[in-house]
DNA sequence: ACTGTAGGCCAACAGGTGTTGACATCGCCA
DNA sequence: TGGCGATGTCAACACCTGTTGGCCTACAGT
């Protein structure tokens, strides 16, 4: 059956999404995208140009923040744990850049791009002093980012076992502190 | 000049610890850690069996936790903190386990194990609840892993930029909370 | 019905990988 | 001195990777 240009496009980058967070960029080839999306490997070529444009275009990611200084003062390191939460079980973009940017110096480098531009306007906002701001949002990244490292991929049994609620609740005053405080 | 059998597998070990720290299982090639060792690829396998088993033998992990116990329990946080940095700095260990472990099953299992054999025993030496300890132990490795993470592997900038005294200010009270409250 | 073109497949290339076996050479011991 | 095992080198293997170019084939426009 023929499928239009746009599908297929389509198809090839929902199979490289999936194979990209379940394996990494180097052990997700071609070969193995293009199976999953039952088509030959050189159409990936055709589409994307390169398996390096193949990631870029699959490693799109936004962290779609609320605004925070809209949210009552004292509510925003739950509302925050809340949101990354969400935001990791709904977009595996996040577990593609974290599988390779541990190993890749460029994929790192636009981890630091998002986190910059992102995270670090709304730490800016919530933090009286705009000098302090750039620590308080690293350390922010730093709980959210390992809690999502030992759940999602280390799969640490006992906080997989973590119930949403009860990360909310351990990890909201911590990222409250680090915000506020 | 010849050398005895111990110690080129010696020198072989050093290389291979320094590849994988830097770039992970897969682009730490045998024919690179066989180059910085200035030696023959072959030597490698001789030595060693395997990759497998050079990996293996490379990622040997001890945290040497303290005993916490014995501390005044008010501290264990800040002690818990400054104990990690200094391990991350003085050892590549850690570094190969969480480059590796992130995109291989096998390996992020043994990190699953040295957390259990390792942190599990002392958060529950700390805990009142023994039903409670595992979950804090995990919470504890989410903060130490991501703040490892953040400032080792991905180099966020502010991250970088925190001293040991302020990375130990901020997440002592965090994992002092996680442990003993 | 004919044809041009877009969508898709196949086979191959060049380079890199882990791994292996045959060969060389050094240094010790009889 | 002669020989032998340990130490090291070389070339090749089989496989896998990203990537390329040529070849089909179905369909839309005339």
């Amino acid at each position: 059956m023929r499928r239009s240009s746009e599908d297929t496009k389509a198809v090839i980058l929902t199979a490289a999404r999936e194979r990209f967070a379940a394996d990494g960029y180097e052990k997700a080839t071609i070969r193995a995208i293009a199976a999953d999306a039952e088509i030959d490997p050189s159409m990936v070529m055709r589409y994307f140009g390169s398996k390096d444009k193949l990631f870029a275009a699959a490693a799109e990611v936004d962290l779609r923040l609320p605004d925070l200084t809209a949210l009552p003062r004292e509510t925003v390191g739950a509302a925050l744990a809340a949101h990354f939460l969400d935001r990791w079980e709904e977009d595996e973009g996040m577990m593609i850049l974290l599988r390779t940017g541990v190993t890749n110096e460029a994929v790192a480098g636009r981890m630091r791009g998002i986190f910059a531009a992102q995270l670090g306007p709304a730490a800016a906002a919530l933090c009286g002093d705009p000098a302090q701001a750039p620590a308080r949002a690293g350390l922010a990244a730093s709980q959210v980012l390992g809690m999502a490292l030992c759940r999602y991929v280390l799969r640490l049994p006992p906080v997989v076992a973590l119930s949403r609620e009860e990360i909310v609740h351990w990890l909201g005053p911590t990222l409250q502190r680090y915000l506020t405080e």
